[in-house]
DNA sequence: CGCCAGATTGATACACATCAATTCTCGTGG
DNA sequence: CCACGAGAATTGATGTGTATCAATCTGGCG
């Protein structure tokens, strides 16, 4: 059925009109004074550490002010889906139950604002502006998971491989050239395959040119329009 | 492969017959007055009529008043996922994009409380109890699209389907007794599986008496315990 | 009654997981 | 400076869960 073994990856598909997603692009990251920076506490974790844990108390939320978060839960039996990596301007941690559903953890180091759910709740009530603020983070935020949806459920390997890379350009505007700042196992349990399939199906995009790396996690897409033919973003 | 092509699913466009709702006098769907309710403005889809595509412009949101939605997105070889079914309370169509990203489609006769965009982010800005509203909504979805990541990226057939019942018993409070309102193409594309896997699954549940139905749209659940165990929660 | 869409059941195929080696990278200590 | 070990990545051989292909069964309806 649909392409896999590598001979198949630049197999042709339906022409897909890809929609580039927008993805996050909302303004006030860095530069901007956001509404929410004054009302946080600058905090810092180091690489692999535990924000917070799945189950802990929902007490804060943050924002990513540089480095990598992922978000993440891990099943009894050790499987592990992860369920977005957040970046500069990203809103994590806000929700309406006690406690968190996903544990938070740093992928790189990272820098966070952090703001304490009681002050940020009185804050918004007092502020539309500020509500409004983070409606918008949030509903980026469900718009990206209901993408990621469509990932988990449809698309074959090199689809989420594809998709992926794409998105990352996208995020990093460093036109063709991407660092991935996790590692395969991260990738994988973001995309819901094993780190096997993740190393075989890069060495396939590898192969037939249309990436290219020396170390894994520094990737160059060499042909775009045939990445997104295969990430067929409907 | 995924069929699809089904006329009635995707058929006509804008469907938009909307009759405008009589509005009985009493306003609430349950007991409790949503701030929202008096924003919007009653409308009705048949069963299978798209309430919106994906791609057209995001002009209104709505909530859902009885009846079910799914959102959904369909690739152009017709593989496709559904993001969510949406029930009485739950809101849908509210994004920051200008465009939807998914569309929204009756799975049931539904009634909906349709909002304008303008108008409604005007009442935000004034109302912070209204913004208040809204968020606890969103977040709340963006916390099952999580759960949902997990499933589809995670999960095997048998459990998605045990997590699928579990969670379609708790939001009916029903105990035991569901009612599909969908079918079996709906819950495998919810699922990321096949409909042959779903029935298979189904019918090994029934063998083993976890769950019995007579009809597919009636389903009861036997073992709770069992059901809960096989989800895995975690 | 006959039609048709949805559901179920069966036989087979295949994409990806799993199991199993290497190879590569890098930090550490001799 | 280089041997050493450990974790990450890659590559290979094989297994398996679910998709695919293909009937058959069921219930509602003109």
């Amino acid at each position: 059925m649909y392409a896999t073994t590598d001979s198949s990856i630049t197999a042709a598909r339906p022409p897909m009109a890809v929609r580039l997603q927008p993805v996050s692009s909302i303004p006030a990251v860095g530069s901007e004074a956001d509404p929410l920076d004054r009302l946080g506490v600058s905090t810092r974790f180091e690489k692999n550490r535990t924000i917070y844990f799945e189950g802990d108390d929902a007490a804060h939320c943050y924002k990513v002010k540089s480095g990598t978060v992922r978000l993440c839960k891990v099943t009894e039996d050790g499987r592990r889906q992860i369920a977005a990596f957040l970046t500069a301007g990203d809103l994590f941690g806000w929700t309406d139950q006690d406690f968190y559903g996903f544990s938070a953890e740093a992928v790189t180091d990272v820098t966070l604002e952090r703001f304490s759910r009681a002050r940020i709740e009185d804050a918004v009530k007092a502020s539309p502006a500020l509500g409004r603020r983070v409606l918008a983070l949030l509903s980026t935020q469900l718009a990206s998971a209901h993408e990621h949806l469509l990932l988990l459920g449809r698309m074959t390997a090199a689809e989420r491989i594809a998709s992926f890379l794409l998105d990352l350009v996208r995020r990093q505007h460093t036109g063709g050239s991407i660092e991935l700042a996790m590692c395969r196992k991260d990738v994988a349990d973001y995309l819901g395959l094993t780190v096997e399939t993740v190393s075989r199906t890069m060495s396939a995009l590898k192969r037939k040119g249309i990436i290219s790396f020396a170390e894994p996690e520094h990737v160059q897409l060499k042909q775009n329009g045939t990445l997104e033919r295969l990430a067929m973003a409907a």
